[in-house]
DNA sequence: ACATTTGTTAACCATTTGGTTAAACCTATT
DNA sequence: AATAGGTTTAACCAAATGGTTAACAAATGT
């Protein structure tokens, strides 16, 4: 049997269904055993809590998002070329998980302590080598002078935003699904180039 | 006796604390009845229902965030001018209020339906203005040319963003509480500045 | 073949939750 | 002081919810 149909793995997968469209608050137990197609005891069973079952779900969330932030930060490429792939890569991820920084953001605003727990794995993103090359750059006259802290929450904001903002978004801009969808498309250039316009020195 | 002092408003101050921090799902009815130091039947008795109670508080909020949207939607100076100002303002208001920012957008993405009754109100932020001056400024060579729904967004998102995503980029950046106070609040002139040199024609 | 472990189910349980009710409690008017 | 109105409370209720149990089925090992 492959892994993706064991109950386990079908749990998993219908939990991450209702958590991320739902919350932890608003889930159902219940739901969760009839989308998996399974009784409720099978929860308890793998999982044990709806708690442990929801931390499950956060970790994988947050497993997938992780590695998009360390792809801008980790690598030796020059800042430009950074933000274009990021901009890039990052938008074309979200467009496939669409719940992910809504349900991410979320859970950590209602218990901040949870990110302590994040924290400690190993892979949680380190900004260090990011901060190195940004400030370097900017020695080199390469870049206006900005924080590296600064310039990195205006890529996050940027990128993260039209996912996390879209039904607001989608009613100021009075624009359909098909045209938000081609909104957020052409962000996939558009942010980079606002984003370098504005620190590239000319 | 002052309006602030009447049971029905120390319920809607009650709930408006319990349903910013925990959500429509997560508030519980007993505590906003204790929050407001009165029995529980008294919140039926004034506003029917949670489902209620929770919207009452929703447009209490809602109406809170619009003018500040409408600021730099409906005035007549320059396109700079506009965003220092907003940026400025907007910063310092969501300071005082920082839960709102997360409830509004969650509470939209857990019920898309909800915008539309928000559009039928009047006061409902309108970006026609803002595009007009927007395209003029370009037309004139003020401005480099961009979309200004996307320059709408982007504005909007470098300023709440942090607000949003502050238990991630407190943790990502790893500030403590009174560091990130101090990083935000250089956002009022940093992001204005960040955004004006993106666009400004050179 | 038999026993032991693992997986699965239906029924059940205690608690929580939003909501109701009927009576008590003001407070102003007559 | 009696009355009538809105206001407030304690007690109650039905439904929902997370979780448990005990019996049963299906593998697994010997």
């Amino acid at each position: 049997m492959k892994k993706e149909e064991t109950t386990e793995h079908q749990i998993l997968d219908a939990a991450k269904d209702v958590f991320q469209s739902k919350g932890m608050d608003g889930a159902r137990m219940q739901e969760i055993a009839d989308k998996a197609g399974i009784n409720k005891a099978m929860l308890h069973y793998y999982y044990r809590s709806k708690q442990l079952l929801f931390e499950a779900v956060f970790k994988n969330a947050f497993s997938l998002l992780a590695p998009q932030l360390n792809a801008i930060l980790n690598d030796d490429s020059p800042i430009e070329e950074k933000i274009r792939n990021f901009t890039n890569d990052y938008t074309t991820f979200m467009m496939k998980h669409p719940y992910l920084p809504n349900f991410i953001i979320n859970e950590l605003n209602r218990n901040e302590d949870f990110i302590l727990k994040l924290k400690e794995n190993t892979g949680f993103p380190n900004l260090e080598k990011f901060k190195a090359k940004v400030d370097a750059e900017i020695s080199q006259g390469n870049l206006k002078p900005i924080d590296a802290d600064q310039l990195f929450v205006n890529i996050l904001a940027l990128n993260i935003f039209p996912f996390l903002g879209k039904p607001l978004v989608k009613a100021l801009t009075k624009k359909d699904e098909k045209a938000y969808k081609a909104f957020t498309e052409s962000r996939k250039t558009e942010v980079a180039n606002f984003i370098i316009n504005s620190i590239k020195q000319s």
